[in-house]
DNA sequence: TATGAATGAGCGTTCATTCAT
DNA sequence: AATGAATGAACGCTCATTCAT
C-alpha cells in the first residue's frame, strides 16, 4: 500500500503538482518508521524510497524529529477529521458509536500503517506538543460524544475518559492481534465486535 | 528467565549480592527503553544508570539485542507466571476472569514500565523467537481459560482470540490512559472496569 | 584495479580532481598501514592523514578490510602489470632476469612502502580471495619465465618455484636492508646485485 | 607444535617448576602472535591458551608490548646462539656456510612459528631497542663470518651486509614458500639449495 | 601468588545534516 | 529548487589493564 494521500492536492490537476515531493517523503516516512521504528529508519533511506534527494527532505522538513511530526500529525488529523467532524448529527447514541467503530475499521483498512504508527508513536520522545494537541482533539470529540451518551442515558456512568480508554483500546487490541495474524477484518467481525464494545458501554 | 546467570547467588544477604549487577542492568535498561526507546537508548546510558562500565554490560549480554530480550522476557515471563500458572483452579468464568482482570492491574502497579515495555516492543525487529514464545505462553493461558469458559456457557461464542484482543486492548487502553494521565488505579476503578469488561464477555 | 570507482574520473586537468579523495585514502592507508600494521591503523587516522572525514572513508570502501585489500591489489596488480605484462618478448634468458631485476628495483625505488606492503601482508588474516588472484597471477609470469629460461638450458634445472622464492626473497631481502639502512640502492649496486643473483640461477 | 622450551629450565627437576607459568605464556604468545598478529591477539585468549588467568600475565611482563618483546628476543636469541656462539671455529668459508644454512633449516624445521614470528615482526611498531639490540647481535657475527670469507679468497668482493641481506633473503624467501605451500624441508631441497646460494657467494 | 570480574578508552562504523554544485 | 558527496559526532562493542579477593 504504498502511496496514500488523503489531503486532496491543491492548485491546478496536471502537470507534476506542487506538494507531490512532501506527500512522496510523508509516505516513504510512514512505510520505514512502520518498518524500522523512527530511530531505525535512516534519512537516506527515506529520501531513496521518495524518490528524492537525502537534502531535498530537508527543503521540507527541518529536522527528522520535524518529519515525524509531520507525518504523526497528518494521519492523526485525518482520524480526527472522519470521526468527530465528519460525525453525523443527531442520531442514537447506539448509532453514533456505530460511526466511531465503523470510521476506525475503514481507516484501519485503509492506512494499517497509518494508525499503528499513530498509536506506536504517541509517547515517543520526539513527538512534540502540537503533534499532542491533535491527539487532544480527537479525544475532545469523543469526551463530548460519550457525555452526550451518558446524558441520553444509554451509556453507563462514570468518568468518560476510562470508557473512552476502554473502547479505543479494545479497537486498537483487535486491529493489531488481526494484522499480527494476517487476517483481513471481515464485515462479519467488524459488526460483532461492534456489538460485543457496545455491551460494554450500554448503560 | 532462561537468560545468562554468570554470578552464582550467594544467598547470604551482606556484601554487595553477587547478581546484583545482572538485575541493575536489566532495570536500567527497562527504565530507558520505556524513557527513550530501544534503539534511541545508548548502551553506555544504560551503564551509567546502572552503576556499572560500559564494558560490563557485555560480560552478562552477548549484544543490545540479546537484553532488549532478556528484559523482555523477565517481565513476560513474570507475568506469565502470575497469570497463568498462578491462576486459580475450578473456579467459576467469572471468578477465573477476575483474577486475570485483578492480577493484570497488580502487576501494572508494581511494575508500571515493564507493562508498557513488554506491550510496546512485541513487534520490535530485535525480539527474537525465544522471547516470542515466552509471550505464546501467555496467550495460550489465555485461549485456554477463554475456551473453557465458552463451553461452560458464561461467555460468548466466538473466536477467543478475538475476545482476548478485546479484553487486553481494553486493559491497556485504560491502564496507559491512567499511566498518561497521572492518575492512580484505585480499586474501585478497578472494579468498576472489570465490571464493564466482563460485560463485553458475558454470554 | 578491481575495488570500486565512484567518482568518474572528470579527464580535465582543473579544479579538484574527481577521484582525488578515493586515491588520497588509498595512499594514506599504505603509508599508516606500513608505519602500524594493519590492525593497529585506526581508521580515524587514516582519514585524517587522507585529509578527509571518517565516514568519508566508507563511501569508497566497504570496510577497513576492503580498504586494505584495495591497497594490495592496487600495488601488486602494478607490480604485476609491469613485470610480466610488460616483459619484453624474445629474448635471452639472461635479458629476461636483467628486465625482472631492474623492474623490482624501479618500483622499489618509487613506491618503497608499496613493495613492502605488498610483501608483509599477503598472509594477512584479512587479505581476501581476490587479492591472492592477483598474487597468483604474478607468481605465474614468474613460473612461465622461470620455465622457458630452463628448457633453453640457461637456467639450472629444479622446481621453479624453488628458484623463484630464492630470488624474489634475494631482492626483498636486499631491498630490505638498504631501507634500515637508509642507503639508496645505486645502479651499481643493482647490477653486481643482479650478477650475484643470476649466479645462483644459471646452469 | 604447541611447547616449545629452549632454555633448560633452572633449579630442581621435578615439582611444578618455577618458571611453567612464564615458558607457557610464551609459548601461547608465539602461537597466538603468529595466527592472529599482535594486534590481533587478545591479552586475555593468550591468557586462557596459557592456561593461567588473565591478571597473571601481567606478573611476568609489565604489558603486551613487554610480552611481544620477550617472545622476540627470546627466539632471536635462541638462533643467534646457534648461529653464531656454536659457530665452529677454524674451518673453511665454504664449510662455514654449510654450517649457517643447516642450522637455518634445522630452526626453521624444529620452530616454524618462532623463525616466522621473527621475520614478520622486526619492524613492528612495538618492538624495542633490546630486541633490536639482539638482532644486531646476529648479524654481527654474520658479517664477521662474510668478512674472513672474503679475506681468505673463497667469496666475492663488496659490501658484506649486501651478502648477508641476499643469502638470509633468500632463505627467508624458500622458507616461507615451502611453509605456505606446505611441504617439508626436505634435505635433498635443503641441499640443493645449499648449492644454489653458495654460487652466490662464491668468489 | 594467582585470579578473573570489572573497567573505560578507543576502536570500526553509521547516519542526521550541510553545502557546493 | 534539488542534489548527493562529504562530514564528524555518536553509536555498539572490544580488550589491555587493574584490583579486590
Amino acid at each position: 500500500m504504498p502511496a496514500q494521500a488523503p489531503p486532496p492536492a491543491s492548485g491546478t490537476t496536471a502537470a507534476p503538482a506542487r506538494g507531490d515531493k512532501r506527500t512522496a517523503i510523508l509516505d516513504a516516512a510512514l512505510e520505514l518508521f512502520c518498518e524500522m521504528t523512527f530511530e531505525g529508519a535512516p534519512v537516506p533511506l527515506i529520501a531513496e524510497r521518495a524518490n528524492v534527494g537525502a537534502g531535498t527532505i530537508y527543503r521540507y522538513f527541518d529536522s527528522k524529529e520535524a518529519l515525524g511530526n509531520a507525518v504523526y500529525q497528518r494521519w492523526k488529523g485525518e482520524l480526527k477529521r472522519r470521526l468527530v467532524d465528519d460525525a453525523p448529527a443527531r442520531v442514537t447514541a447506539r448509532e453514533g458509536f456505530a460511526h466511531w467503530w465503523r470510521t476506525l475499521w475503514a481507516f484501519a483498512i485503509e492506512h494499517p500503517q497509518a494508525l499503528a504508527f499513530c498509536e506506536n508513536h504517541y509517547h515517543a520522545p520526539y513527538i512534540d506538543a502540537q503533534s499532542h494537541a491533535v491527539g487532544e482533539g480527537l479525544h475532545d470529540g469523543a469526551r463530548a460524544f460519550m457525555r452526550a451518551a451518558q446524558r441520553s442515558g444509554d451509556v453507563v456512568r462514570g468518568d468518560p475518559d476510562v470508557l473512552i480508554a476502554l473502547v479505543m483500546g479494545a479497537f486498537k487490541g483487535l486491529a493489531k492481534a488481526l494484522q499480527e495474524a494476517g487476517k483481513p477484518p471481515t464485515p462479519r467481525l467488524i459488526n460483532e465486535s461492534e456489538e460485543r464494545v457496545w455491551e460494554m458501554l450500554r448503560a
